[in-house]
DNA sequence: GGTCGTTGCTGAAAGGTTTCAAGAAGATTG
DNA sequence: CAATCTTCTTGAAACCTTTCAGCAACGACC
């Protein structure tokens, strides 16, 4: 119970070259080239050391069923009994097929188990993008309310890649899950309406959809738009970026739609957003945003950008800031789901709220609905988002 | 909740209130009570909308290599071959089986394949906090690897709950993964060493660990801790808290050491280093601990801060700043992990950077590795990390 | 003393795949 | 043309669990 002493130890040991055949070495850490900042106090590189241990038996036995129950005296139905109905079983019964298990360390095989009762006792969410917090929030409502209903819940993440979504549907599709929630890349992929159509329910996260095939969770994304770039406007900006992409990428279009149609209710031309594409959601395409902007000369520049993510929008703000350029006064910024990181940026960032974990909560329970309810209606479940403003926007006023 | 026996039996009694209605529809999102921020231009609330449409024939047959084989007008043998070793089955037959599975919308079941074949294609990466960008980075890495050996990952998420880690260490071994990478609330727990035990390959992540169980991939903390501690006494201060907790976590432990070797070769008291304990590494534990920093006396109050992670620094910080403290001049703050946001806060931060992905990428290696050499030897790999200064603690001197 | 209900346990069947020894059909050789 | 190889294909066995009809033992009851 003292890692410290292991590390201590780690520290001590002189470094061994001895390493009869190690997997190749790993590269150092590579010093990143994005971040600027320097004073290295202690330079990156790595330790290893090897042991050829392999203790006297991996008891690679994997006792069954049937090893229990000749171990306890007892029929292999009995074993079964024991896992599954255990009440039906008489205590000194059981007893004696509990200690055979613990002394044979039965671990009982669920590909067998599902196999036979056909039945799993997992879901899955395939995340748009694990490294987005806006994501892993509505992971965590999918989990608690998995947790209530005695599932687990495994996580995926596609990565905004439509390859590994499609890799990642097909697994969890071989694999008999319960069911699969799913933040996809393109909600209208005939992809997504074979799960169902063979009996895995899918359930749409963060994307209204109406198809009859699925239950969908979203936040009206047209209306969020419309809300940022009204607030905008009411600030008196008649320039205005709007930073996100791809577009094949449903909230991106909406959240644009909205933008658009904040201008059209007051009377400002579509040209007033200039379109500024990036190839992903994330920081380091807010920063190349950033940099492009920076660059208009100053009367060509938009006086505010509307980002289709808080990544975005936080990247952004880091380039524009990094670069000399005032945030609001030279550019107002507006992010979009408020993540927690949202509040604690350099400038804090005005941004559209959405319910995360509720979203998720909502999404998991309509999924254990269809799974379980032979009733069950497929809906379309809309939250409404929220503005919520911050300096970055309204500054210090 | 994992399938442990008392759960499972829980869940087998049968619900007396049948719910033959929708689910319970979903309270409203509350409005966060954290935020101070206000100007809500929309109201959050939901619309939904059911539909009854259950199309005509989901077609839920199933379809088995048996009945490819029968379509197709091939035995059971040849559409396994087609399957596994389509290289020894002629075009023209192989052109057969895989229409009628095209027709059939046959779906291999995994739980029977892996049954039979005894192998699984899946890793899976137990978390400690999905939430933590530290550790979706992390897993990045480990996704690289898997993608590139052909493999899957699952991630899960531990959400630093001992009794979730435990109830996922059992589906897992349960479900026969291939390995299972683990950033383990306490490595010395004996759980983490049935697994190997029974041929499950475990590679301890973030946790350097020497039981010849395991192979481990690790960065320095002590010397982390050190390094940060050094770096704050040689801009002067005398009077540090060290912001973490629970001490039962190992990061936290060491990395506290790491700040007391840094004292002890300074020839400073250990009294220097005050300890302002948290419950979780967390944005809003940060916040309290904030609070109570920024509540004490400023002849009492420490100078610097040195955090055990990011997310608490950032949590930290937000609070200072808003209730008044200059930093780095009231207080200076040291975070760790060097996560995107920490470039992108509100005062830059400070951070001890460690090699994310590469941890990841590395562990993999390793458990891959472990489960397909027979020669393999468990090896700990220890990374150095490196100090990021930026703003929180230097200035813009 | 027979009948009936309970309670606890048994043993075989089933579930969908992979594997493998062996067979069939064609091609090649002497 | 027979013998030998090759190349494909086949069918049964095996993987480990759950399920379920049935059996044995026992007490209660008329």
């Amino acid at each position: 119970m003292a890692p410290s002493g292991a590390a201590d130890r780690a520290r001590r040991t002189p470094d061994p070259a001895a390493t009869p055949n190690p997997p190749r070495t790993p590269s150092p850490p590579r010093t990143p080239n994005a971040a600027r900042d320097q004073a290295r106090l202690a330079k990156a590189g790595a330790r290893r050391q090897a042991r050829r241990l392999r203790p006297g038996g991996a008891t690679r036995s994997a006792a069954g069923v049937k090893d229990v129950a000749a171990a306890a005296g007892v029929s292999l139905g009995t074993v079964s009994n024991v896992l599954n109905r255990p009440e039906m079983v008489s205590p000194t019964t059981r007893a004696k097929v509990e200690s055979a298990m613990e002394s044979l360390g039965f671990v009982r095989n669920e590909s067998a188990r599902q196999l036979r009762a056909g039945s799993s006792r997992i879901i899955a969410y395939l995340m748009l993008d694990a490294g987005n917090p806006f994501f892993t929030d509505v992971a965590r409502g999918v989990e608690e309310a998995a947790e209530k209903a005695g599932l687990s819940v495994f996580l995926c993440n596609s990565n905004e890649d439509a390859g590994r979504e499609a890799d990642y549907l097909d697994l969890l599709e071989q694999q008999r899950v319960q069911g699969v929630l799913i933040t996809p890349l393109d909600p209208d992929s005939s992809r997504l309406s074979t799960l169902p159509n063979r009996g895995t329910p899918v359930v749409v996260v963060d994307r209204a959809i109406d198809d009859g095939e699925h239950c969908s969770v979203a936040v009206d994304d047209v209306l969020g738009g419309e809300v940022a770039l009204t607030h905008l406007i009411e600030l008196g900006h008649r320039r205005v970026a709007f930073v996100g992409g791809p577009n094949t990428i449903g909230q991106v279009r909406d959240r644009r739609e909205g933008a658009h149609e904040a201008l059209r209710k007051a009377g400002l031309p579509p040209e007033s957003l200039v379109d500024v594409l990036t190839g992903a959601l994330t920081v380091a395409e807010g920063r190349g945003a950033g940099q492009r902007l920076a660059g208009l000369p100053a009367d060509r520049r938009p006086t505010a950008a509307f980002c289709a993510n808080d990544l975005l929008a936080l990247g952004l703000l880091q380039q524009c800031v990094s670069l000399g350029l005032r945030v609001p006064e030279d550019l107002a910024i507006v992010g979009y789901d408020d993540i927690e990181f949202a509040a604690a940026a350099a400038v804090p960032l005005t941004s559209v709220r959405q319910p995360r974990q509720l979203l998720g909560r909502t999404a998991a329970e309509l999924l254990l609905d269809e799974s379980s309810n032979p009733d069950h209606e497929h809906q379309r479940v809309t939250f409404t988002p929220e503005l919520v403003v911050r300096t970055s926007t309204r500054g210090n006023a």
